[in-house]
DNA sequence: CTGTTAGCGCTTTCAA
DNA sequence: TTGAAAGCGCTAACAG
């Protein structure tokens, strides 16, 4: 207790600042400092204790914006994305945020949906001062990341790989052969294929490794359709197609969402709950496939695993040296009843 | 193009600072700042101009984290929520992300799924710092919101109001009276609920407003499930509830995602694509309930209109006066095939 | 309108 | 082990 400080008073108004806490204990800043500081810094226990107890008694909280003035660590990590619609997000970003917080990083949503918000952030925000930034955004490459955000750790997970940047991609190859596979053993002989945005990699890459598989197993592919993007209304109208006489034997969707919406335009005209014409496999294994109304065969991929290596690049950057390929995380084929 | 700038040489790892731009521009420090400001201040064109150039030369970003050690303002809004699975987070949070991006603020998404956790960011992170703090998660009141994060401005959307905090909160009441209207033209005359969390403050208003509604309308309530939450899982257990030959005419329940848990497990019985011995409302107006599999009545708000009052809150935040009352954003009620 | 001068709250040499 | 002092990058009076 004393009972005279010789500092200036603390202004409840803003905190109790360093100089408080030292005048209160009796110590000069630096010693606060040290208190406080994570990495051990030369400090007698005594002085210590004094003010850890001076800093109890202000409600003294360490100001990390001014911290990062000098530190350049803000604890700050961007997560990038076009946007949250997807219902493939849901699941993964608590997973993430998790991971995050655990990590004792804060975690800032930027949402770019379009590359003229990219001007915007520029001009805008802290966001420039992130540790590192997880881009799931398709917007930009690498550079343009590393250059947005001051910081020169970005994550890449949209497929976008760059040699100076680590980044965790899904191996789709695994799962998809699977349900190709899986297809084939069932008497599959022809096949559809619903496709998503081609203009993001991902998608393109997800296509290629199809249009392998299905070859690979002596599958025809006797239609594709442009769903325009992953959503069920677009799966929906993709889902006409499949309403003639003449249908394949399967159709794959590359994405759960527009699988729903093939399935649910296929009930529209034969109310059995699953289309009994012909097999549909979705991919991402979204939670909603777990439905009993949705009951699609996917391909997916352990979201956990993916976001422990996202966590492992972020609480050790070194564990990255440029020229590392990407990390994938393997998929494989969940099946459900139309599969 | 100034051949030698007087300043020390911009750092290219740290980028240029204002320091460097003013010996560039040949002006003082302090006129850059004016040159950067929104608000007018007193610059004359020519010089702002000369910054501006100089900027653009070195690529020079204000670095707003320095900045907002002298103003007090971060530009950053905390999002602090229990966690994102429910399904109906998905659909407000790319509206509220946009929003408030479209304010010149950025969003940290705070989780905190335990009360526990409120400790952990005492101690951690800039999240002290924001600007306001958009209060989902129902683990705490306004008062410790209100210390947890420095700023002295929450907005409270966890149905747990306080006088000294703006607050907006569904109306519930319209939209489930109509509901039950709803229900009453078309015969119903018994009914069950089914409830969710009942820790929430949310939940037990609409679970009041409901038993309201019903007893207003002459609604026997002969049956109450409680399904531990808002989810699918939930709402297929209790579904088992209604397969008996006795069962209400009419089955509310307080979340979308239960009904849907619901309309499936009697399906899992009796396949018709709605059930046929009872109607079902739900709650949320969910956008999966515009999937065919799902046609659920239900009782919903406009999201845009709800974040369009946060966002007054937030860019104006002296619209609030302490005292002044929730806003409340009217729900409708959204005939479906169920209902 | 402009430049000078203090800080904002914290970390980090560098002597003591 | 400690404290003084010099910044980090920027804003905000205050004279001129």
């Amino acid at each position: 207790m004393n009972d005279k400080p010789k500092g200036e008073s603390p202004k409840s108004a803003t905190g109790a600042t360093m100089a408080d806490v030292a005048a209160l204990a009796r110590v000069s800043r630096a010693v606060v400092s040290r208190a406080f500081s994570v990495d051990p810094r030369p400090i007698s226990p005594e002085k210590r204790e004094r003010v850890l107890k001076a800093a109890a008694q202000l409600g003294y909280q360490p100001n990390l914006l001014a911290q990062s003035l000098t530190t350049k660590r803000t604890n700050l990590v961007a997560v990038v994305v076009n946007h949250i619609h997807d219902l493939s997000d849901l699941d993964l970003f608590d997973c993430l945020l998790n991971a995050m917080q655990s990590l004792g990083k804060q975690v800032l949503f930027i949402r770019v949906n379009s590359v003229d918000r990219v001007e915007q952030f520029l001009r805008n925000g802290v966001a420039h001062h992130v540790d590192a930034a997880l881009v799931w955004s398709d917007f930009a490459d690498a550079a343009t990341v590393r250059q947005m955000f001051r910081s020169d750790f970005a994550v890449m997970l949209n497929g976008r790989p760059d040699p100076l940047s680590p980044a965790v991609v899904p191996d789709s190859t695994i799962g998809i052969r699977a349900a190709v596979r899986d297809a084939t053993e069932k008497g599959v002989r022809t096949a559809a294929l619903v496709t998503g945005r081609e203009s993001s990699p991902v998608e393109q890459a997800r296509i290629q490794i199809y249009l392998h598989a299905l070859s690979e197993h002596g599958v025809t592919l006797v239609q594709t359709v442009r769903a325009g993007d992953y959503t069920y209304q677009s799966g929906y109208q993709a889902g006409a197609s499949f309403l003639s006489d003449k249908v394949p034997d399967a159709v794959f969707c590359t994405s759960d969402a527009s699988a729903m919406g093939v399935l649910d335009a296929c009930r529209a005209h034969f109310p059995e709950s699953r289309p009994t014409r012909f097999r549909l496999y979705g991919y991402d294994n979204l939670s909603l496939t777990d439905f009993a109304a949705y009951p699609i065969s996917s391909v997916g991929y352990d979201q956990e695993e993916f976001v422990e290596h996202i966590a492992r690049f972020v609480a050790e950057p070194n564990s990255f040296t440029p020229g590392d390929p990407p990390v994938s995380v393997p998929t494989r084929f969940i099946s459900r009843l139309t599969g």
